[in-house]
DNA sequence: CCAAGCAAACTGGTATTACCAGTTGACCAC
DNA sequence: GTGGTCAACTGGTAATACCAGTTTGCTTGG
């Protein structure tokens, strides 16, 4: 058994701090979409920063479309609903309070359930010889873990990763990044929930072989049958708390 | 016929412009990752703005997973392609010579097309009555515009809005925020290539049917069959693109 | 010789101040 | 009502100084 690795702390400026606060107030709901925020002057006075770094906490909210700022006027919460992008996903998987929040979990692996076989399909199609290589040694490296299923988490993600990357297509290999970035936040706390799935070693090597025959559709279909696993796996956690809810 | 509406000019701040010069040097390859940038004054010098406006964008710049800063150290690109999020794919449609990226519109498609059928599964499971009613309203919308294809793609857009927040989905409804981002930008452009898409309005109606059913199966199968037909117009436009640019 | 140590000379981060440039709204002619 | 003006906001730009890490290379003690 491997000792707990030491962990670099994780030092953020100024403005990573502003940025985090005012972004977390927003998705909290605190200042529902439509508040103006106080002006930047006002704000740099309550949160103790000066204008600077505000202004460029404010710049990442505007990129991230979560306000709106027009010169002269004043700064608007948008509608992070109908506003933001994807890369607002990883923020939302934990409440103010850190805890995990379930259906944005969820939502993180329904998209990946509807991803993963359009791109194991691509990737066979358009895959190269030495695509279908790195999967084969991934695949050994699997079979080698015997049962450690957080190394198996690990190399699994590397298994999508190639796929994403031979999809030739960079909505996926884009989208891939983000959703990896969520996922790495709560797969540790679901081993176990998913270890179904990451023991499926034969479901993998299934879609590597359908990548060497370049035959998309039987990786699409090994593909959909691996991650419906996983899905299935989080709904019925879904469902748990759901009931454990309604009994308080 | 409308008259051409005035559009409001765009006024892109200093920040912005920086943003979008370097942005453009590192997604069009000219600084490749592991690049050390220049330090700030001699950026600040090169670009004749002040740092507060220099440092805005790098700030920006560093959200969007394109460089990374380090306190003391230097500022370097980083691979866009395994660190970027979704959320960049808007800016990567068009070259820098504003021509558009066939392969990147392919991307979006496809994605699309990937999306779209779980989008509408899940809006059936969990759609409210009034998801329903709204789809049929833009139903009769759609069947108004007696082949104005611009007005009817613009309605579609909203169908597809419509079944993305009633999917529950977070993931799929910030993910619909930004591909819509994306295909606004070019599906002007391929009016008339997608035009079977949007006229086949019986596929709308038997989703909006499917809806008011519950029946998710059913709302998937059609979903897949209509994104089916603009994927297979994009790729018979990169096909005849690819050609032309064989017969150089 | 070499490695530990130290001190400039970088780098990015923070702070202050001033002023420029749009927006808003009240008020006032016409 | 329409348009104009002005004062008081708002955000945008600028210049400057200094704080805080990192890198570099020379010095120094072994």
């Amino acid at each position: 058994m491997e000792t707990t690795l030491l962990e670099p702390i994780q030092k953020k400026s100024l403005s990573d701090a502003v940025f985090e606060q005012l972004r977390g107030r927003i998705v909290d709901g605190e200042m529902p979409p439509g508040t103006k925020l106080p002006s930047e002057r006002v704000l740099c006075e309550m949160l103790q920063v000066n204008r600077g770094a505000l202004r460029e906490a404010l710049r990442r909210l505007e990129q991230a479309r979560l306000i709106r700022c027009q010169h002269g006027g004043s700064t608007r919460v948008l509608d992070y609903r109908t506003s933001a992008g994807l890369d607002l996903l990883s923020s939302l998987l934990f409440t103010s309070t850190g805890e995990l929040n379930i259906a944005v979990a969820r939502s993180v692996v329904e998209m990946r359930s509807a991803l993963a076989p359009d791109m194991a399909r691509l990737a066979a199609l358009r895959g190269e010889p030495a695509t279908a290589e790195r999967l084969d040694a991934l695949m050994e490296s699997m079979r080698a873990c015997e049962g450690d299923l957080e190394k198996l988490q690990d190399i699994a993600q590397e298994f999508w990763g190639e796929l994403a990357a031979a999809s030739d297509n960079v909505a996926y290999r884009l989208a891939y990044n983000t959703l990896i970035e969520s996922y790495r936040k709560f797969s540790r706390l679901l081993t176990h929930v998913m270890a179904e799935e990451y023991t499926s070693l034969d479901h993998y090597a299934d879609i590597a072989d359908a990548v060497h025959r370049g035959d998309g559709e039987a990786a699409m279909q090994h593909a959909r049958a691996l991650t419906h696993r996983g899905g299935e796996a989080i709904k019925g956690m879904l469902d748990t708390v759901r009931i454990e809810g309604q009994r308080r």
